[in-house]
DNA sequence: ACTCTAATAT
DNA sequence: AATATTAGAG
């Protein structure tokens, strides 16, 4: 039957005779991949008869550890039944061609169901070798049934990290020497150069929670967990190191991580960090080269709190929730359900969400400063601009003086207090703010995806649009709006008054300040619908009828 | 009870 | 270096 972890612990040189049943529909095609897993000490037991595989797991369903079954969507028996019937095992499917996607035309209950893989039939010598993979998740799978629920995320990982297995490790051609570990690091990763960067501090904090780990389990004050114990043995010894270069299989690839509210607060299902959709994903950003480590840590998880791995992923939805609570109401609480992911707590966002308001705050100002003189930079692809033409310039050259070339967009100033945090967003597809002093969210130099990880190209959800301008409202019938009013919306135009922009700055000033007079610099007022949205947004809704156009 | 901030710990 | 944790204040 399936092995337990305790079976792969006592198992010598694993993967070594791993029992494999192979159905092929042809001879042929038997004849061919079996040699190649026997090349690979596994232990190979081909069928080309779907019946004569059933019995034989019905008969000696212990002896086998995995199969491989070719299916075929056209003919109705290929290999389904085998499927249905070998839940206990774990199966990878085989599809005959590599041209379509034979998984998405699988029916439904075989998706998951059934198949720990699918491959596609010109099988890499590596997919192959790396079948035992599945059998470790599968015991995995099983104690974590047995076990709490607790062991899910390692499961999970286990699960995440084998999707995401691909060729690597070519060169050698067996795990042979004893080494139980064939995950291990004597098989570089063979990731793509421009990938490289990717791969992140995942590892770090892996490190340090194994750490943890080890410490805490010396202390050894724990309850009795005598599985756990022994998975944690497992896993220590199993570190699985697989490269994504297949088609991603629609997973993001996740390394699930567990977090859990401290005990006090005896939120007991805060653990996991993962959710199909929501979890918290570390990774690599979408790269590959993801050295994904099975280690005893993630078990302890559900002892310690784990650090949140903010990718930039996570990061997106967070400023995506802060966007779209408005600034001035994202607050942690309600952050946090608006990211709607599971196991971040309140704390983790309010930690980030503090990290992420200095760093506006840091920026920001200054940028702001800028933006008012660097109208002319802002080109044309704006968003904003589809609206609102703000710039009565042609786009320049190029400033080669201090200025951001990067657009910027007056955004909408929240006065309500401190943090006066903005929403910088553009036209999807365009590269723009380059976070001049930029606060480097993940320091890979030459890495642009983080560029856009404080960085706001989050478009506007589309419930609430804001308007991207930020001129002082002026619009007829709305006088009562006064300068002091501005001064305080604005203070930041004073920053920068000792600078060498003090002159720009004063114009600018004067803009905001005044706003009766006529707009220098060729700046137009917003118009007077931009307003009345932005009021609206604002739940502002009595004030007096004005006319159109300014 | 929650948020914010700053300081400090990991 | 990035997060978490803590503490004090609002």
């Amino acid at each position: 039957m399936v092995c337990t972890v305790n079976d792969l612990q006592q198992w010598k040189d694993f993967p070594k005779g791993l029992k494999v049943l192979l159905l092929e529909g042809d001879a042929a095609s038997a004849a061919e991949i079996k040699p190649k897993l026997e090349a690979m000490d596994y232990n190979v037991s081909a069928f080309c008869d779907e019946n004569e595989a059933l019995s034989a797991i019905s008969s000696r369903s212990e002896s086998f550890h995995i199969a491989i079954v070719e299916v075929n969507i056209n003919s109705g028996q290929g290999g389904f039944k085998f499927l249905e019937n070998a839940k206990d095992l774990p199966t990878i499917s085989l599809g005959k061609s590599g041209k379509f996607d034979f998984k998405r035309s699988l029916p439904e209950h075989h998706d998951e169901m059934h198949s720990v893989e699918f491959l596609h039939k010109p099988l890499s010598e590596e997919k192959l070798r790396n079948i035992w993979q599945h059998v470790v998740h599968k015991a995995f799978n099983a104690s974590a049934s047995v076990m709490s629920e607790s062991l899910k995320p390692v499961k999970e990982s286990v699960v995440s990290m084998l999707q995401l297995q691909t060729d690597n490790e070519q060169q050698e051609s067996t795990y042979t020497d004893d080494d139980p570990d064939p995950g291990s690091d004597k098989y570089p990763a063979p990731s793509t150069p421009q990938l490289n960067q990717g791969s992140r501090l995942m590892d770090d904090g892996d490190c340090q929670e194994q750490t943890n780990c080890s410490t805490e389990k010396e202390s050894g004050e724990h309850d009795g967990e005598g599985e756990s114990k022994s998975v944690e043995t497992t896993c220590g010894n199993l570190n699985f190191e697989s490269n994504n270069t297949n088609e991603p299989m629609n997973t993001e690839k996740t390394l699930v991580k567990n977090l859990r509210e401290d005990s006090r607060d005896g939120n007991h299902d805060s653990s996991v960090y993962k959710h199909t959709n929501d979890k918290v994903l570390s990774s690599d950003d979408g790269n590959t080269k993801s050295s994904n480590k099975v280690d005893s840590c993630t078990l302890k998880a559900h002892r310690k709190k784990m650090k949140v791995d903010w990718t930039p992923e996570l990061h997106k939805k967070f400023v995506k929730a802060v966007e779209q609570l408005g600034l001035d109401q994202a607050i942690p609480s309600r952050i946090l359900d608006l990211m709607k992911v599971e196991g971040l707590t309140r704390h983790n966002v309010a930690s980030h969400l503090q990290k992420y308001r200095m760093h506006k705050r840091q920026i920001l100002p200054k940028e702001e400063g800028r933006k008012w003189l660097n109208q002319r930079d802002q080109m044309q692809r704006s968003y904003c601009l589809q609206q609102r033409p703000i710039m009565a310039f042609p786009p320049p050259n190029h400033s080669n003086h201090t200025l951001s070339p990067a657009p910027i967009y007056p955004m909408w100033r929240q006065s309500g207090g401190q943090a006066a945090a903005m929403p910088v967003w553009g036209p999807p597809g365009y590269p723009l703010w380059h976070p001049t002093e930029s606060w480097h969210w993940k320091p890979l130099p030459g890495l642009q995806m983080h560029a856009d990880a404080w960085g706001c190209p989050v478009l506007p959800p589309p419930q609430a649009p804001l308007p991207c301008f930020s001129y002082p409202l002026n619009v007829p019938g709305m006088h009562h709006t006064s300068a002091v009013d501005y001064k305080s919306i604005m203070p930041q135009s004073s920053l920068d008054l000792h600078l060498a922009e003090e002159v720009v700055d004063k114009v600018v000033k004067e803009a905001i300040s005044k706003p009766w007079l006529p707009l220098p610099l060729g700046l137009k007022p917003p118009s007077t619908d931009s307003v009345l949205a932005e009021l609206s947004r604002k739940g502002i809704s009595t004030f007096p009828p004005c006319s159109k156009g300014s």
